[in-house]
DNA sequence: TTAAATTAGGCAATCGATTTCAGAAACCGG
DNA sequence: CCGGTTTCTGAAATCGATTGCCTAATTTAA
């Protein structure tokens, strides 16, 4: 296929040595032997050959980004964060979705090693720790989103959810609501849960007790059988936190073909401000994850973290907040007979 | 960092070849000299170096795949699907975005060059034919999706919009529906172009004169400008084709705010059907594009190619079909009276 | 019983670039 | 004009795995 380093040292009348620091402006070349290089090069259109240049050098110009699923919409401004962040570095990056399967999890983990990654960010929360003791071994550094503690070689990024929710809170509290409801995101995933918890305790240091507390999952159908239930109750909650944007707009879909209407009846509420949001009708409110600068900082964690001689980690932090759209709204006066007339609407 | 073959070899007591041959089951190897590399293998949790490996062979398990942008929600399934299949067959995928710009898809050419990608899928339509000549000037197989016809070491993918595009005329034209307009993607890609073509002229064959006919770019907050644009006309149309789902989501946006409702007052119709459509108030009517397939066929026409010893490429050939939801609806008496109250609220 | 075939596994060249070491040429102050 | 730098370039080892060729040992066939 395309030429070598050697035919290009023979026609330019150099040697190989010679190309190669010319290539990478790693030594003193005369101009003049430069140029020649140069113009062969041009010439026979040659390309170098990373693999060969990888196994030389021992280093590998290669980052790993580990998610769930491309599908996600959570994950293209991470993607897009790293990457950049990356690219402007001269690193590539090798982008791994384990679809929520162990078992992928495993190959694309040994995937990274075999490739000789110097550094990987894991921004799946469905990804056990125990799962990545493997790169470590390997003296791969890791940095992690909410999951454990900065050690040697892993560094971990906290998002600061407590802040935008409590913010969220008052808003509702503002808009005179007390009666809330939560959507959960799964159980089998550690941001999950986080969310969750400081969902609960947030609301209930707010003495609003939520009620019922549900649980989803993160796929488009999300939060329809959770507003099923929600709606099946004597007493239906005037706000609803959904742990996810997607099982919001799930949510509200639900909800609207119930014939609730939001935010009259219902206000929603979201987590991560994805793109869609602000196209959801209502706009959606929610609270906003700061996801490029995730990624930008999960690079500049790796970064930093593999330029330390004894290659330490770090803990990072980013902070929420609350984004006021119009899926929100004033508590309307509590007209429960028209409560009926939505059970009635609700599929069995 | 990790071993090397020749230390599993010393352990097991064998020679490197040896160790190759029962990792790659390339070679007759007695089973009791295999369990004794495997578990040498296993002890020292032995990984192999695949830039060696690529070097050594001098093939690479590597497909490069080239989009636009990774938060444009059209992708997520192609990608899905390309990889999907490129992991049953044991290979790998470069994921390369373009973000619309020159010098990076030049960029991100000559990276897929130098790793010696077996083949690459281009499914951007913003990359000109041209841009790739060095693929296969470097023997790398290249499939495009609306672009070109098959030669050597060229596929193409053709999506025939028409079909799902006669099916919507005729859905609008079945409720009534009489003066349309359009709001096409932009003129930089061609397959914009060719969707915006369709358009015209299918509405044309049944004599709906489409006006106006606007350009709109695939950001997220496209089509709001081209709604204004349409609601300044003395004539409101009474359905808009929008040139993507995205498109349409954010006319809807504009349209509802605007004071419009949908589709009472004006019928939207998208194409794409991205995973949003359905989440969108009122569920977008839309023209499905078999986007997972279309991954799964890009990765297959390469798979081909590569195996023909001549490595002549083939023509591909994908449908589209309608999705009726609810953004589309019968065209209500002509209540010219209303106009002006919408005029009214639109921002100058 | 011997030739041929099959099975097992080692030796060493090879892939294409990088890099250490060392040598040649040019330059410079004294 | 000479030893000492400085600047430029080449020879050759190296990275880690693969693989063609070969040798032995064992089996099969005749």
């Amino acid at each position: 296929m395309g030429h070598t380093m050697r035919e290009v040292a023979k026609r330019a009348g150099v040697s190989p040595a010679t190309v190669s620091r010319v290539l990478n402006k790693t030594h003193y070349i005369s101009t003049e032997t430069e140029q020649r290089v140069l113009a062969v090069v041009r010439q026979l259109n040659y390309y170098k050959n990373v693999h060969a240049r990888r196994l030389a050098t021992g280093q590998s110009d290669l980052l790993g980004l580990v998610i769930s699923e491309i599908a996600n919409p959570y994950f293209p401004e991470i993607i897009r964060g790293f990457q950049a962040s990356a690219w402007d570095r001269g690193l590539d990056v090798l982008l791994c979705n384990t679809e929520y399967d162990q078992s992928r999890t495993k190959s694309v983990i040994r995937k990274l090693i075999e490739s000789d990654v110097r550094g990987v960010a894991i921004m799946t929360a469905s990804v056990g720790k125990s799962m990545t003791s493997d790169l470590i071994a390997a003296g791969v550094g890791v940095v992690f989103c909410n999951l454990g503690r900065a050690e040697k070689l892993v560094s971990n990024i906290s998002i600061d959810y407590e802040r935008g929710i409590s913010q969220a809170i008052e808003h509702v509290v503002a808009l005179g609501h007390r009666r809330a409801a939560v959507i959960a995101g799964p159980e089998d995933n550690h941001t999950a849960i986080i969310i969750k918890q400081a969902l609960v305790s947030g609301l209930k240091a707010r003495k609003l007790n939520p009620f019922p507390v549900l649980e989803s999952n993160y796929r488009v159908d999300a939060g329809a059988s959770s507003v099923r239930a929600i709606l099946s109750q004597p007493e239906i909650p005037t706000v609803v936190f959904c742990g996810s944007d997607l099982i919001a707009m799930g949510a509200m879909s639900a909800l609207e073909e119930a014939g609730v209407r939001i935010p009259e009846d219902v206000s929603v509420i979201g987590i991560d401000d994805i793109s869609f949001a602000f196209l959801a009708r209502p706009p959606l409110t929610t609270i906003r994850v700061p996801r490029e600068r995730l990624g930008t900082i999960a690079f500049e964690a790796l970064d930093k973290m593999l330029k330390l001689k004894r290659r330490r980690g770090d803990d990072y932090y980013l902070e929420t907040e609350l984004v006021v759209r119009r899926s929100t709204g004033e508590v309307r006066g509590c007209n429960l007979e028209s409560r009926p007339a939505w059970s009635a609407t609700v599929p069995s």
